[in-house]
Parts: structure tokens; sequence; C-alpha cells
RNA sequence: CGACACCAUUUUAU
DNA sequence: ATAAAATGGTGTCG
């Protein structure tokens, strides 16, 4: 058993150019209830909108939770899941080159050791619902003008 | 002052299907006199009639030229601007997988410096008339059944 | 080399 | 208004 509730996020990026403007969005549900939040800036990467859409959705949760966490990501999956433990080993260096977005990379790790996800890829523009919708929420979240 | 004549080029290419049947289709412009020319083909791609047009509108220079050359192709513009150059430097690669058409960005590339070129891009569909114009000679050059 | 994503333009189809 | 092909780019990792 558990006493942790169960938490869905749908959560997706988007950046027009990129590098660009981008906006990111996550959906949230938590038994019946559905939350949503998105966000932009000015001049940000597709990969820096895709782990700071998880992290906002990680950080509107008020407690410990059972999260199934879907995203099309594979950058954003294996970070969390394969190669933010070897990064750490290593002091958060990569084996070649210069680890990016190293600063949402550290604050993703602290939100993730907080609650107990289970990641779940789900292919980009494949028909499913609720990932297509959080597409539509990021690219409507860029900022205009 | 320059003392080679002044040219104006309008081009563009059509396709049914995609790859399919295409055509192809230039204005020139020459201190007043106007010469039309188009061609088509009965497989090929949209991609490849946007080159040809402008080859085949180069190639009808009698004299090396100081080119306005307008198209609403975006692949025919950055190919012929920013790529070219980068194609050329790596021995006609492109940075990742294999770089299309070859062949006629080799001979677009060879009738670009005997000339002058200004390129300047405007949008399909949007009012421009001369490029509404080579539209219609390229879509009335697509060979039928 | 591979993978996923993000994007730009054109060209079409219904 | 939908969706898909033809082409190119960057963002990121192993």
């Amino acid at each position: 058993m558990n006493n942790k509730p169960a938490v869905e996020i749908y959560s997706d990026g988007a950046c027009s150019g990129n590098p660009g403007p981008g906006g990111w969005a996550a959906v949230i549900l938590i038994n019946g209830k559905r939350t949503e939040l998105s966000g932009g800036e000015q001049q940000t990467t597709n990969n820096r909108m895709e782990i700071l859409a998880a992290l906002n959705a990680l950080r509107a949760l008020k407690q410990p939770s059972q999260v199934t966490f879907y995203t099309d990501s594979s950058y954003l999956l294996n970070g969390a899941t394969a190669w933010l433990p070897e990064w750490k080993q290593r002091n958060w260096k990569r084996k070649k080159g210069k680890l990016a977005n190293i600063d949402l990379w550290q604050e993703l790790d602290r939100a993730l050791s907080e609650h107990e996800v289970k990641w779940v890829w789900v292919r980009g523009h494949a028909g499913n619902a609720l990932n297509e919708y959080v597409d539509q929420l990021a690219r409507a979240a860029i900022p205009h003008y």
C-alpha cells in the first residue's frame, strides 16, 4: 500500500526558432482534478523548456506524490532517469564536452527527490490526446509581440 | 558605378504531388525588356523545381549581370546564400544526412559565380504580382498525364 | 554514429 | 480547417 496520492503529469516545451522565444506547459491530474500551468521566455532553447515544464509541474505538487510522468522528450526522460545519476557521481560533468543546462537539471534533481516518479515516454504527435494538448498549451505560451 | 547591366529575376517552381510531375518558370527583366522561360519534368520534387528555375534563369543571361533575384523559396534562398558556402567547404557534405540535389546545387553555384546576385525573399501568395505570375507559369508548365 | 525533440520555408492533399 | 511531403537548421545526450 501507499499513502502518497497518485498523480499524472503531462508536460511539453516549445521553442520558435530554437534558440528563440519559448513556452512550456503541463497538465496535472490528481484523482479527477485537473490543473494546467504554462509559461514562456523570450530567449531559450527547446530542451530548456522541456526541463522547465517538468520542473514547474513537480513544484506545483503540494505533497510528496506518486507521479506518472508523460513526456515525448527523450532528452528529459533519459536525463531524469539515466544521466542524472551519472552526472552527480561525476560532480555534474558529462563524458565529453560541457554539461548544458546544469542549473535546471540540479533543480529538477531536487524536485524529483521529493516524489516517487515513474516516467513514461510517448511519441510526439502520434495521437496521444493530452500530449497533443500540452503541446498546444506550450506553443500558446510562447511570448508574442 | 557599375558597368554590368541591372537585371531582375522572378522564379518559381511547382509540383503536382511532391514528388510528382513538376514545372518551373522565370521572368527576367532587363531595362524594360521582359523574357519568360519555363519547363517541366515528369517526376521531380518541389525543391528541385525551385533550383532549376533559378539555374535556367541565370543561364539565360548573355553577360555578367547585377541581378536582383526574387523567390518565395527559403530553401533556394538559404541554399544559395547560407548553405552553399558551408557545403563547399565540407566538400559538398551537409551536417547530417545526405545532401540532396547536389547536381543542381553545383550547377547553380557555377552560374551564381558569374554574376553579382542580391537575393530578395517574397512571401508566397501575398500579393506580389510577378511572383504570382511566375507561380502560374510554373503550374502551367507541369506536364499533364 | 544513433535517438528524441524543437523549428523554418515551400509544395501539395482533403 | 485538417494533414502530409520535400528540404534545411539547432538543441542535447550517449
